[in-house]
RNA sequence: GGGCAGGUACCCAAGCGGUCAACGGGGGCAGACUGUAAAUCUGCUGGUGUAAGCCUUCGUAGGUUCGAAUCCUGCCCUGCCCA
């Protein structure tokens, strides 16, 4: 009974489970697992998107099991040229060494440091023998890492595919290999790779990991996978603001979904939510409003979950002011506009100002400024707003 | 090693001696409408300058020309075919 119901927590939200049979088995000879989970230490921000992989890991932890973290250092500093024109810089060990102390301080938010290792692939790929290493390419064939549909589309549209990234998939089978691992987790983009897996330790007379993949989240624009380079991403270390806003500005689609991915909502009130949004007898913006408020509570507090609940209704809903302006200091008495938006860094060139005026998305104390002349005198602190959500407070000094 | 086709702004993609800071689409930003949703409509999407203008940008280095993204040469890179 009790296996039955871990089974079942398990298996809750995964994409896909290969193989679930092999699962149980594992499962049943009750010893601490060991669940690989790959690192990519370019990119040290954990946003949504990784939480989905990072809370599944936690479960098994919860259960026992150790979370094993392979960082990709190896193949890091290797780099990846993806994308023929941007040739991606190296990593040095400097950098990987700052990205991950960055990466530990946020992932243990969600992971349990008691059960979880961190080893970089180095280690054991770094050492390998240029015979070792054509020995590992020998155990796969070329069609077979082919069939990968990326590569074998960039082939059909005549892009290039280099000879790294066909060893990729193997570099990555071979962590399995060295971890020993017993279930490698990830997005569904990677289950190749963790099949590749799968196919090696069976090479070297192993027992094949078991494969769980999670579906990909899509981002803040609704459509892509959430991801930094997209730059559709809400990283759990957000300011609640921010947070709070990138979830507001989610299409409707993916309300249900978020709650189901990335929060620990019950799921009959997740399905209260999916028949009310159906039905149409909820307004989806309510719904989004408790899943930025849950998820803000998530990674700050429950207070501030209520108070930029309560801020947003504020700005947004009363189109009054936010109680907290951040401020600048002025030098001077006297600005021209454009030169205000620019030193308060709230533009980056005058050219951009000049345009954002005449798009008529500069407001001064609710004004709107369409002269690109105007000249802003701060007898008192006067408060700018530029665009729909950003707000400075100028003060003289 | 040889032949062919290419390398244009965030991405795709026109342009093929002057009117090109470079058509069009996507994306992004801003405005209207909204629920900071979607859809829709509008504008913007190198820098500097009040503006006229000036400066930098079409793989890279040179050359031809009054004038080049456009022509020539070397080099680098990508794809395809032949070896």
């Amino acid at each position: 009974m009790e296996a039955e119901n871990t089974l079942k927590l398990l298996k809750q939200h995964v994409a896909e489970l290969i193989s679930e049979q092999e699962l149980i088995e594992k499962l049943k000879r009750k010893r601490k697992l060991k669940v690989k989970l790959g690192i990519d230490p370019s990119a040290p921000e954990i946003h949504l998107g990784l939480s989905v992989v990072l809370r599944k890991l936690r479960q098994f932890q919860d259960l026992g099991h150790t979370a094993v973290l392979v960082v990709g250092d190896f193949t890091g500093m290797i780099g990846d040229p993806s994308g023929a024109s941007k040739t991606r810089p190296r990593l040095t060990r400097q950098q990987v060494k700052r990205n991950m102390a960055k990466y530990k301080e946020q992932i243990f938010v969600i992971l349990d440091p008691k059960n979880t290792e961190f080893t970089y692939n180095s280690k054991w790929l770094g050492s390998l023998t240029s015979y070792d290493f054509i020995d590992l390419a020998s155990k796969y064939t070329v069609a077979r890492i082919l069939e990968r549909d990326d590569f074998s589309h960039r082939l059909k549209d005549g892009l290039p595919v280099y000879m790294h990234e066909i060893i990729y998939p193997l570099c990555q089978a071979y962590d399995s290999v060295a971890i020993k691992a017993d279930i490698e987790i990830g997005g569904t983009d990677q289950k190749f790779n963790f099949l590749v897996g799968r196919e090696l330790m069976r090479e070297f007379k192993m027992e094949p990991q078991v494969v769980l993949t999670m579906p990909l989240l899509e981002g803040t624009d609704g459509v892509r996978k959430m991801s930094k380079s997209f730059g559709n991403y809400v990283s759990i270390i957000e300011s609640p603001k921010n947070m709070f806003g990138k979830i507001m500005s989610l299409p409707d689609e993916l309300i249900v979904k978020y709650f189901e991915l990335t929060t620990d909502t019950f799921p009959h009130t997740i399905e209260e939510y999916r028949m009310a949004l159906h039905e149409g007898s909820i307004n989806p913006r309510d719904a989004k409003f408790e899943l930025a408020k849950t998820l803000v509570r998530m990674y700050h507090s429950a207070h501030a979950a209520e108070t930029t609940a309560s801020e947003f209704e504020k700005v947004f809903k009363k189109k009054e002011l936010p109680d907290k302006i951040e401020e600048f200091k002025a030098h001077k008495k006297e600005f021209p506009i454009i030169d205000l938006l620019v030193t308060s860094g709230l533009m980056s060139t005058r050219s951009e100002a000049k345009r954002k005026i005449r798009e008529g998305a500069i407001d001064i104390d609710g004004k709107r400024i369409k002269d690109i002349h105007h000249i802003v005198k701060l007898t008192k602190p006067v408060i700018v707003r530029a665009g729909k959500h950003r707000f400075l407070k100028i003060i003289h000094k």
